[in-house]
Formats: C-alpha cells, structure tokens, sequence
DNA sequence: CCCCCGTCAGCTGGT
DNA sequence: CTGACGGGGG
C-alpha cells in the first residue's frame, strides 16, 4: 500500500490507525470538526488500494448530501479529474457495473433498503415495481382510513397514527403493541388503522420510509441463503452517524456487520438530534458489549473551530450529564468568543444579523461561508425579508424542496399511477389537474363496486367513462415504455394524459394575478423534472423505477448548492456542515430549547445538542441572539432567553449590547439566574429540569463558581435555592432550577 | 362535481 | 398570519 498519497500523509496518528484498522468491529468516536469524513474517505481508498474490490466495500450516511460528498471525494481520490460524472453513477454502482472506475456502494440507509427489497423483496411477497410513499402520500392514506373507520380527526390526528405506524415498525412491534407501550387508549382503533395502512399500501403496490428499513430486516432474518448472499457482497461496512440510528437501523446494521471483514461505525453521542425520530445513541454507546473484541478509537483534535468558540461549546455541552467525558484539543488557537445580543424583538434581530452579514461579506468572507441557523423553519422568514431588503443573496437549505413542490407531486403523482392503477393516493391527485369531472364520491362508488365483485379496484375505475381515455393511454404507455428512456416515458405520460397541455394553457392564461404566475412556475418545475430525468439510463420500467425512487428520496436536494448565497437552515439540517461565519438566533426558552421539550430532562439536554451542533459549525465567528419579543400566530409576546445561556461561562461570553437581561448579579453576566419575569413565557408556563439533589449530596459543580461545599438547601419546588461555598467566589446562594449544576457526595 | 369563502386551529425536527 | 376544512351555491 501507498501512504504516500497526501490523502495518507495528512492524517494525524489516531485518523491513521483507524484508517489502517484491519478487521473487526471499530468504533470512531469522532468529534466535532475531528475530521472524520477525512478519515472515513481515506479509509475507504486505502482498503481498495489494499486490494479489497470496491464493490464489496458499504458505507451508509443519514443524508443523500453526506454520501453525495463521501462519493465525491472516493471518487476524486480514486480517479483524479472525473471527479463529478462519477459521482452521480456511483450512486447507482451496487445494481450493476458501470463502465468506469469500480466504486463502493455509498449512499442512505433508506436508499440500501429500496436495493435490497428491489432485488429480494420477492421473498417477502413485494412485487419488484414497488413505488415509495413519502411522508405526504402517508398523510393521505391514512387520512382516507380515518373517513373510512370513523375516527375523529380532530381527537387523532392523521400525524398521531403515522408516528404510531412509524414507531412500531420502527421496534419490530405491532401498531397495538405501539399504541400500548405509548400509552393510547384506543388501542383497538389503533390496530384497525394499522390493518387497513397496510392493506393500502399493498393495494397501491407501495412501502413507506420505515418499511426501508424494517422489511429488509425482516427479509434478511427470515430468507437464511438471502443473508449469506448480502453477506457475500458486503464485506465492508461503514456506517456514519451512528449516534443517529434508530431501532431497525440498528438490527439492519447488526445483521450486515455479522458477515463483514470489518465493520466501522462512526459518531459522536453529543451531536445525537435525532431522538425525537427514535434514535438513539444507545447502541453506540454499547458498541463494546454488543460487538466483542472491537476496537475504540476517539478522534480527540479539532481541526474546524477557533479555541474561543470551542471553549463555548464545551462548556456548553459539557452540562449535559447523559454523556461520556471527552477531550476535545483545538488544533486552531485563539478567535473570538462567542457574542450574545439581545434585540426587541425578531425583526430587530433580522436587520441586525442582515447587517451584520453584509459586513461579513464587505470584510472579505465568500457568502456561502455564512450560515444562519434556527431552531424551526418559521423563523427563516424575518431573516429572508431582511436580507433582501439588503440584497444579500440567500438560500434556504432543507425547506420545500423542488421534489416537494406541487407541480412536481402531480407529475410524480401520474408516474406512480400509471405503474400501479390500484395507487388511490396518486390517483386522487392526478385527478385534481386538469379536471375530469371525476370526485370523491364517484372513486367510492367504483371502489364500493369493486368490493362487491371482488375485483381490483382499477378494473371498476377504468368503467368510469371520464376516466377511460386515461385507462387506455395508459394501454398504449406501457407498450411503449420497454422502448423508452426515463426522460421520454415521463414526457410521452405527462403529455398523453393531457397534464402538460393543460398546464401549458394554464400558464398562457392571461396573468390573472396569482393564478397565471404560479402557473407558470409550475410548468418551469415540471420542466426541471425533465432534465433530471434525462440524467437517467437506461430504458423501460427499471430506469423509470430508480428515477421515481430518487425523485423520492432526494429530499434534501433542493438545489442551490453553488449559488454564491448565504445558507438559511434549521440547526437539524446543519449537521455535518461548517462554515467561516455561524448566526444562531432565536436563544430563548420555549424555542431552544423548544416548548415540547422542557418538561423532560433527557429531551431538554437533546436540545443542548443541538446548539453544541450549531455552534461547533463555525469556524471563525459564532453569533448568538435573542429577541425579547417574537411573532406568534400574529401578535407579539414577550420571551425568556434561552436556559442554555446561563450554562455558558459568564468569563467566556462576549456580550455585545446594553440591551443584555438584567444579571442576577452585576458583573457575572449570563452566570445568573434568568430575569425573573418567567411567569410571562413563550409557550405556557415551562417546567425546569429536575436538577434536584439525589441522596445527600454536601458538594456541588457550577459552571462558573467551581466546585464548592454546600452549606444550607433553602426553599421547594421552583425556589430552592443552595446555598454554598466556593473556592474562590465564597458565599452564594444559587437557584436550583437557573443553573445546572452537578451534585455529589 | 367544483369553486368560493368563512371559520378555525396551528409551529419542532427529516429519510 | 397561513393552511385546512366544511358548508353552501352554481
């Protein structure tokens, strides 16, 4: 092997054992900014270089960006100077042979599972032209059941029983078992719903994201001689993120790496954000016990953030006491603490991170090393107005993604039909543009007949005689597709079933205000989806099938990605990014955290993580900010700063404005309790976390005051108070529930 | 069947 | 303030 290759020689001594870890389970603890894609990437070329065909080699993200840029980045190492045109064939390298470079299979675990099931799913009665349904297609499903069962909606939500489904399929258990465990008491509705999901999704020959997963589980488990084939094939196997893996994610994981050479899974348990979706850092933290003999190695040096911004964020996340201790040495000395400013209210705080970009931005930083971050989407649009009051170019990352734009559902809507006539979800989109006089009542009566004759529904639908020229162009579609691209068949189908001439007069139509225009961006998107189909091979049902599978779970490609803008995003979404220039807004209580997190410890310290996230994108300059009053549903209110505020070490924050909350005690800065208007709240009244001392503790940690002997406990409930002493402060009296402390013997 | 309009409830987060 | 839904008329 060759280490001389730069991508070799720039690692430091812990990067280069795990590149060169041999066989067996490994476990990188990567830290923030610790160079782990590096690490990743070059593990990746020096197992091929060793030999090990590439084909064999796995390596799932969480995200399409993620295995976009690990592919990327094999590939260049791999072939200098076909860098790009690789990347989009490896994306589909694990079917078959390109005919370029041999490449490893790097892509999603949703996207691993849509292979696997395309391939094998046979075996657990899934017809090969499956199509997937995504979060919305779910929603109308389940909609539609509702109707049909009777349930109030108002009481159970469409949204509350696809979190049900999600979960039980999620933990390998029945939607009653789920409904139980997560505490329901209409648990027999429950079942009924999850009865009749499942039957939709077979009628309409579909599987939704979490059957991904689990039915690949369940395949894998159940078909012995399918395991060993896989296992025969994956030799391999990397999986990124792995503080981020839910349940089935987890047994997928497990039931790959039991076959391979070597299995290597990366991740750091203080950027897990993903709980919320069933997540967990469980199985990396139990890594050692569930794999034996494997190896740990920690990847403990910063190469991303300035030391001031590093010393935030650690003592930031080091309040949180669901973790392990970690070193994190920053490899870039000196920067500038962190700011907090504090505005009237969230368009004062707009204006003021507009301006302070065009500063950014006149001082010499690119636009797109520039990237605001939220805690939700909502409040992307006072930032929007005010940046384009200042002409600043933006892009929102993760938002509506051109996949999910409307014109682009309909089109994605006939292409589901036209595959599968039972696909009554699709169906009832399609027929919502253009008008075949064809409702509600006339699909139920024809599905009512079909009951009765136990036949399909589409046999009863295509006696329709609105719908016959549509039944019979599909005739004609189908016999032609063996002969097409993917780009032509989505043409010859939109146009035979009259969508884009009608679209296309729509957008001729006099501008009539909103309607014309927005028409004609439609027809620009349906557009768009042409050129993206024509990116793909091949010819027939099997190239049309990949196109639709990646127009479904390309949900994070919402374009954009070179434009010299800066990035709008939520603190989600900036995972596994980083740039010069980092906004954090919105720091207040009810908001980051989130109101549907305070009442519970474990989800409160999950919120911390996701400002740590936030944080720890910045290289150079991180701003946070607050406004005392937001926009809620149209009228003000006031808000509290954020309970992670008063974590940061008073010494280490920058303040940059006189419009600070009032310190509990002059001089300490955010060292204090909140001001004491807490009853005035965003969200409703919040509960503190539970910081109550267990047993007798006689000595606490503050987070500034140091390690000290507690004195005197005064005060119940909201009101206690500690009274210790410290070190080098002396005598003070803390509210419990201001500041998290730490408690011991 | 479809369109319009008044009313009402709602904002985490993502594949 | 925005989007979803239901009722009523064309």
């Amino acid at each position: 092997m060759r280490l001389s290759d730069p991508i070799f020689t720039t690692l430091d001594p812990d990067q280069r054992r795990a590149v060169l870890h041999d066989a067996g389970p490994l476990l990188l603890v990567a830290g923030a900014g610790s160079g782990k894609t590096r690490a990743i990437v070059a593990r990746i070329v020096r197992l091929i270089r060793d030999g090990v065909p590439a084909r064999s080699i796995l390596g799932i993200t969480f995200t399409n960006r993620a295995a976009g840029e690990m592919r990327e980045r094999v590939a260049k190492a791999l072939a200098p100077g076909v860098e790009s045109s690789i990347g989009d064939v490896l994306a589909r390298s694990f079917d078959r042979a390109p005919g370029t470079t041999e490449v490893p299979w790097l892509g999603t675990f949703h996207a691993f599972g849509a292979i696997l099931l395309r391939r094998h799913g046979g075996r657990i009665g899934l017809s090969p032209r499956f199509v997937i349904y995504d979060a919305r297609d779910q929603h109308d499903v389940l909609k539609r059941i509702l109707k049909e069962l009777n349930v109030d909606e108002k009481k159970f939500p469409p949204t509350k029983f696809a979190w049900l489904i999600e979960r039980a399929k999620r933990d390998g258990v029945s939607v009653e078992q789920a409904a139980l465990s997560a505490g329901w008491r209409v648990v027999t509705t429950a079942g009924q719903v999850g009865k009749a999901y499942d039957d939709a999704l077979v009628e309409a020959g579909a599987v939704d994201f979490t059957d991904l997963i689990r039915l690949p589980v369940t395949l894998l488990r159940g078909a012995p001689d399918v395991l060993t084939e896989v296992r025969s094939e994956v030799r391999h196997l990397l999986v990124d993120e792995f503080q981020d893996v839910d349940g089935a994610q987890a047994e997928l994981t497990a039931l790959l790496a039991g076959g391979a050479d070597s299995f290597c899974a990366v991740g750091d348990e203080d950027q897990s954000i993903y709980g919320w979706r069933g997540a967990s850092a469980e199985p990396m933290l139990l890594f050692e016990r569930r794999f034996p003999g494997a190896k740990v190695i920690h990847l403990s040096t910063n190469y991303r953030s300035r030391a001031a911004i590093l010393s935030v964020a650690g003592a930031l996340i080091s309040k949180n006491r669901s973790r392990r201790e970690k070193t994190i040495l920053p490899a870039r000395e000196g920067g500038e603490l962190p700011a907090v400013a504090v505005y009237a209210d969230q368009e004062a705080e707009a204006q003021e991170v507009a301006a302070a970009a065009a500063r950014e931005i006149r001082g010499g930083v690119a636009p797109t090393e520039i990237a605001v971050f939220y805690r939700v989407n909502a409040q992307s649009r006072a930032i929007e107005d005010a940046l384009r009051m200042l002409r600043i170019p933006y892009v929102l990352r993760g938002a509506l993604s051109f996949y999910e734009r409307a014109a682009v559902r309909d089109a994605v809507s006939y292409l589901k039909w036209f595959l599968h006539p039972d696909d009554a979800v699709s169906l009832k989109r399609l027929l919502k543009f253009p008008r075949r006089g064809v409702g509600e009542v006339t699909l139920n009566k024809a599905r009512e007949a079909a009951r009765r004759e136990g036949i399909p529904p589409s046999e009863a639908l295509a006696r329709i005689p609105n719908l016959a020229p549509l039944f019979s162009f599909r005739t004609l579609w189908l016999e032609e597709l063996p002969q097409m691209s993917p780009a032509e068949a989505l043409h010859a189908l939109l146009k035979g079933a009259g969508y884009l001439d009608a679209l296309e007069a729509a957008a001729r139509e006099p501008g009539e205000g909103r309607e014309g225009a927005g028409r004609e961006e439609d027809l620009e998107h349906v557009r768009e989806l042409f050129r993206v189909a024509e990116t793909f091979p091949g010819a027939g049902e099997d190239g049309l099938l990949e196109f639709l599978e990646k127009v479904t779970l390309a949900a994070d490609e919402a374009g954009g990605e070179e434009s010299e803008a800066v990035r709008l995003m939520t603190l989600h979404n900036a995972k596994g990014l980083e740039f010069d220039v980092v906004f954090l807004v919105g720091l207040e209580d009810g908001l980051l955290p989130h109101s549907r997190s305070l009442d519970s410890p474990h989800d409160i310290e999950e919120e911390r993580r996701l400002l740590y996230v936030g944080l720890t994108r910045a290289r150079e300059r991180a701003f946070l900010s607050l406004a005392r009053r937001r926009n809620l549903f149209g009228s003000y209110r006031e808000t509290v700063p954020s309970r992670f505020l008063y974590d940061l070490p008073a010494s280490l924050m920058r303040r940059t404005d006189g419009a600070l909350p009032e310190p509990a005690r002059p001089g300490k800065g955010f060292s204090g309790a909140p001001p004491p208007d807490h009853r005035m709240r965003l969200y409703g009244e919040p509960r503190y976390e539970d910081a109550e001392p267990s047993g007798r503790p006689r000595k606490v940690r503050h987070p500034v005051f140091g390690e000290g002997k507690i004195e005197a406990v005064e005060g119940e409930g909201n009101d206690r108070k500690v009274i210790a002493r410290f070190p080098v402060y002396g005598l003070k009296k803390i509210l419990v529930r201001a500041v998290t402390m730490e408690f011991f013997e």
